[in-house]
RNA sequence: GGCCCCGUAGCUCAGUUGGAUAGAGCGGCUGGCUUCGAACCAGUAGGUCGGGAGUUCGAAUCUCUCCGGGGUCACCA
């Protein structure tokens, strides 16, 4: 990666000017590199010399001036200016950038990868919705934040894993047990009362039904207890097959489903308490079991199994995250959880520290939560409520590519309004269509030329600046990677992509890439072509397709649109 | 009330381990289709970066304070 390089760079010629008695031996700050607001500036910009100033003692023009002159300049870089107040500016070279588009074509699906994770172990750990419903919108977001996430810390070289964590144990799997029975039981003419703190909604009946029609009463024919258990034992599996179809939709992809019963199954969890107590982490007091977290410093003790016997879900949670750092030794872990969940955080922490697992290898990311809105009014959403609007809904009603790049282009930490209505009609506006355009548009090129061979194009006829633009813009995708990798912050990804697609379509416009000049023509042609890689390895990273041909909405439909 | 997140252009949002003149999309205005896809391009208007104080050569970014919005403080998950 040049930015890599150039900071490689830099830090030898620093170096070597302490050496050479041109700067003082001082610790040298991390070296940063930007790029520059204009492009007089160059492409790549540092501002260590402003950085050292205090360290070194010296002006920070005359630092520029001393590392300026260590340098020693590969032929990437064609010039190197130092400008006022202290800035180090680099111009990557014309020859140089002629052969990325060569190097971007045999990297293939490969441009963009780095080598930083180098393999370290990560698991991403995201949706882990409760089987007990459909899928909300909020959801769609964790899901398109931790699956883009899982795809970026790939393309950095990490050896990622995805899970999804069933919550098939527990008194929400209860309540939806004993929700559906009702149902069930009602539907078949019984007057069984539906359960205070059950689930209300129409789904629930749906399930029912469901069972009537599959297994008829014999569940009335079975002890209460035991019906409720089968009946949501069954119902769980449903709803899990309908979360599994709606990710799927959404191009999200799991390489492990984690049931949260089979600790119980396991007698992992039962170990996992016994640690804790032989630790000395464990109290029972007022009939239940608790972990003395305050003694971690944590503001109070928490509850691991609860007066009736039943384990918390913060129990299952630390026996579950005990055996991904314990039994599966990943190196990291990155759980994906709304921010209602904020507090569990802490808690879970102090229990690893409890386990004498480094609470740094968890990192959760908190996502806000996301509101929707119908009709200009915000929609009430709850799974206990039984009002929310699902998220087969909404990819029913705009698609999964907008949803995904909506989704996925918003930083985790700002809440999101996401409004029904609004997203229907955008769907004609929205960015992703302009990037898809894009890719679209190199595919139709390519198809046009036909059977002239860019293979054999050469690349040094590409000097229009249009030209150029667009390569700087092609090799800045290691980076992107590199920002969105290290900042767990995938949300950049989409601002890039919209980058590129217009810096390709201003060369569109510019550029007549297939024309009477045959060698420029093959060389333009390459030039598509690697853009084209780009573009769709950066919309791969995101989740969303990169179609070969795209079809404008008809006319009809539009005014069938604007009659409704 | 304690803790966490947010407040940047009319709208939706980037930028926040301190750096050069604060950006993008949508919307507005002006212009561009006999030519490889106009779901496009070129240009333009639009800002007390919520208010105030502080640290610094330099603050949207760090500190303090105030205002506004959201979340969370269960033997739910």
């Amino acid at each position: 990666m040049i930015k890599e390089d150039i900071r490689q760079l830099l830090a030898e010629a620093i170096e070597r000017a302490q050496r050479n008695g041109a700067l003082p031996a001082v610790p040298v700050p991390e070296i940063n590199l930007d790029h520059p607001p204009d492009e007089q500036f160059g492409d790549y910009a540092s501002s260590i010399a402003l950085k050292l100033k205090r360290a070194a003692g010296m002006a920070p023009m005359a630092i520029a001036g001393a590392i300026s002159a260590n340098l020693e300049l590969p032929r990437s870089i064609s010039l190197v200016q130092v400008a006022a107040p202290g800035f180090i500016n680099f111009h990557l070279s014309t020859e140089w950038l002629q052969e990325q588009v060569e190097a971007v074509l045999r990297a293939g699906e490969q441009h963009g990868q780095i080598p930083l994770g180098k393999g370290e172990r990560v698991q991403v750990e995201f949706v882990s919705g409760n089987p007990t419903g459909p899928l909300h919108i909020g959801s769609g977001r964790n899901g398109a934040l931790g699956d883009s996430l899982a795809r970026v810390l790939r393309a950095a070289g990490y050896d990622v894993q995805r899970e999804y964590y069933i919550n098939d144990a527990g008194t929400q799997a209860e309540r939806l047990s004993a929700s559906v029975y009702a149902r069930y039981a009602q539907l078949l003419g019984r007057e069984v009362e539906f359960p205070q703190d059950g689930y209300p909604g129409e789904y629930v009946v749906d399930l029912a039904r469901a069972l009537v029609e599959a297994q008829g009463d014999r569940f009335l024919h079975l002890p209460q207890e035991e019906a409720t258990r089968e009946v949501g034992r069954l119902a769980s599996e449903r709803v899990l097959a309908w979360i599994r179809e709606d990710l799927a939709a959404m191009n999200v992809a799991y390489d492990r489903w984690f049931s949260e019963r089979s600790l119980y199954e396991s007698g992992l969890f039962t170990q996992v308490l016994q640690l804790l107590r032989s630790r000395g982490y464990v109290a029972e007091r007022e009939g239940a079991v608790w972990f003395t977290s305050s003694d971690l410093g944590h503001e109070k003790d928490e509850v691991l199994v609860r007066r009736n016997g039943q384990p918390t879900y913060f129990a299952s949670d630390i026996a579950y995250h005990y055996e991904k750092f314990v039994q599966r030794t990943f190196a990291r872990v990155i759980d994906v959880w709304g921010a209602d969940h904020q507090g569990q955080v802490p808690r879970l922490k102090a229990a690893l520290k409890a386990l004498d697992i480094d609470p740094d290898r968890l990192t959760v990311i908190l996502y806000q939560l996301v509101n929707v809105v119908r009709e200009g009014k915000p929609v009430r959403m709850g799974k206990r409520t039984g009002t929310y609007v699902t998220l087969r809904e909404v990819l029913d009603e705009v698609g999964p590519d907008p949803i995904r790049y909506f989704l996925v282009a918003r930083s985790p930490e700002a809440t999101m309004d996401f409004d029904l209505d609004l997203a229907k009609k955008q769907s004609d506006e929205n960015p992703v269509f302009y990037v898809q355009y894009a890719h679209a548009r190199t595919a139709s090129i390519l198809r046009y030329a036909g059977e002239l061979d860019y293979r054999v194009g050469d690349v040094a006829l590409l000097q229009a600046e249009p030209e150029l633009a667009l390569i700087r813009k092609m090799v800045q995708l290691p980076e992107l990677v590199e920002i969105a990798a290290q900042g767990l912050a995938p949300h950049h990804l989409p601002f890039y992509a919209q980058d590129i697609a217009r810096v390709f379509h201003s060369f569109y416009t510019q550029c007549r890439v297939v024309s009477e000049d045959v060698a420029l023509s093959r060389a333009r042609l390459k030039l598509v072509a690697a853009c084209k890689l780009v573009l769709a390895n950066t919309l791969h990273l995101i989740g969303v397709s990169a179609p070969e041909e795209m079809r404008r909405p008809t006319d009809s439909s539009a005014e069938e649109a604007d009659l409704s």
